[in-house]
DNA sequence: ATTGCTCCGATTGTTGACAATCATTCAGAG
DNA sequence: CTCTGAATGATTGTCAACAATCGGAGCAAT
């Protein structure tokens, strides 16, 4: 029985995947409106499924609807990006300690097969290309797999991810982090292997909130 | 100028708001299945609105919807409500880091106030009111309030706390535990006053984790 | 008896038209 | 000249009809 090549989808699932890459992107700009008309008629579609779009949009935090007045897409300042990587320490951390706790030796080798494949492609290419071609997320992907807490990978994976990506795109991202990035991973995923649960959450926290540090002073010093 | 005494909102939101509390009442049980036609007429909206409703009820985490199948209301087993305590664990643990290092001193005056309330209603009523009445939230929501964080803030209060209210209703509550939590939860305020983060998230942690143990252990019981 | 197929009813997904609301503009009074 | 406010255009919210899809009942063949 041949599957089908084309995954049949809804309308409104379709245009959700396409808005969560055109914000993501930048196609669409921080606290642009989103027009229903205009968007209903761009893809092709009409407004119903469109406005249910928004509405899961609206779900995963990457625009802001008020009634009436429609839906405009998140602005990203400072301070909203100091209370994302706040939230992202504590859940990252609590991901690590579970992680720690419940993944397979297997999956740890996996693990450290990914951070293998990482630091061939950042000699290769230059440490740009780690952050830029999304190779960083794999990491953080693969640990809150690893946690087995399926609330916690749909807020990672569903919310924070999408915005973390969202700055990504937009801010051009210091490539001297790298080395130190792959070095802090490595440290996790040992505190991972020993079943330690209680180093990988801080390591994790410390690799977030160093992280965080970094990002902020370059924001301040560029403006 | 008067006020509008009545706050004019969309359809869609009035009946997200209804089914939010159909939900968590149980008045709409876990794992029933959510019929737009019946609800739509029940509401005396139409399908549309109620369409919208449920996907923001899908965002909150309240109903899990598959393509073409329907929507059906959460199922909260004993998985869901591990992974549940311990996402809770991790945002309320910073939460409470966040209240010690921001929260001004009429702020924690304020919640000393509230404590005191507590203790008062326990007193009189018997403990079983604490939980019931849901003064326990009040307590965990000024905390949340206090962290200045509005990422925190919105996960806490629109999506967990509403799973939260929604397995406190159908779980008879164990009453003996209302003293335990008032000193933990004065022994938090007191942290959160000395200005000390890292006091503040230690105990708020173990707090939820034990208040999960208790309930874990009740469940193994009773069933 | 069981497996597979077809048809049918019920439910969800989609559409375009209609109603309600908001923002802007422009006229007129002070 | 400024401010108020009423008309107007554009946008969002709502509705009811239509199309697409799924699940199950019933029947036939092995």
């Amino acid at each position: 029985m041949p599957t089908p090549l084309v995954v049949e989808k809804t309308l409104s699932d379709k245009a959700s995947l396409r808005l969560t890459e055109a914000i993501i992107t930048g196609e669409l700009q921080q606290g642009q409106k989103l027009s229903e008309a205009d968007l209903a008629t761009r893809y092709g579609i009409s407004r119903g499924p469109l406005r249910e779009a928004i509405r899961e949009l609206e779900g995963m935090r990457l625009v802001k609807r008020v009634p009436h007045a429609g839906a405009r897409v998140v602005k990203l300042d400072m301070a909203a990006l100091a209370d994302l990587y706040r939230v992202r320490e504590a859940l990252e951390g609590m991901a690590s300690r579970m992680a720690a706790e419940q993944m397979s030796e297997q999956e740890v080798n996996a693990l450290v097969g990914l951070l293998d494949a990482h630091e061939k492609q950042i000699e290769k290419s230059g440490g740009e290309s780690y952050f830029q071609s999304e190779g960083d997320f794999d990491f953080h992907f693969h640990i809150a797999q690893g946690s087995r807490n399926q609330m916690l990978i749909d807020l990672l994976v569903g919310e924070l991810y999408q915005l973390l990506r969202m700055c990504r795109y937009q801010t051009s991202h210091l490539r001297n982090r790298t080395h130190m990035a792959l070095k802090q991973h490595r440290q996790i995923v040992e505190a991972i292997a020993d079943g330690d649960g209680d180093l990988a959450e801080l390591l994790m926290r410390r690799h977030i909130s160093g992280a965080w540090k970094s990002i902020k002073a370059m924001m301040e010093e560029n403006k």
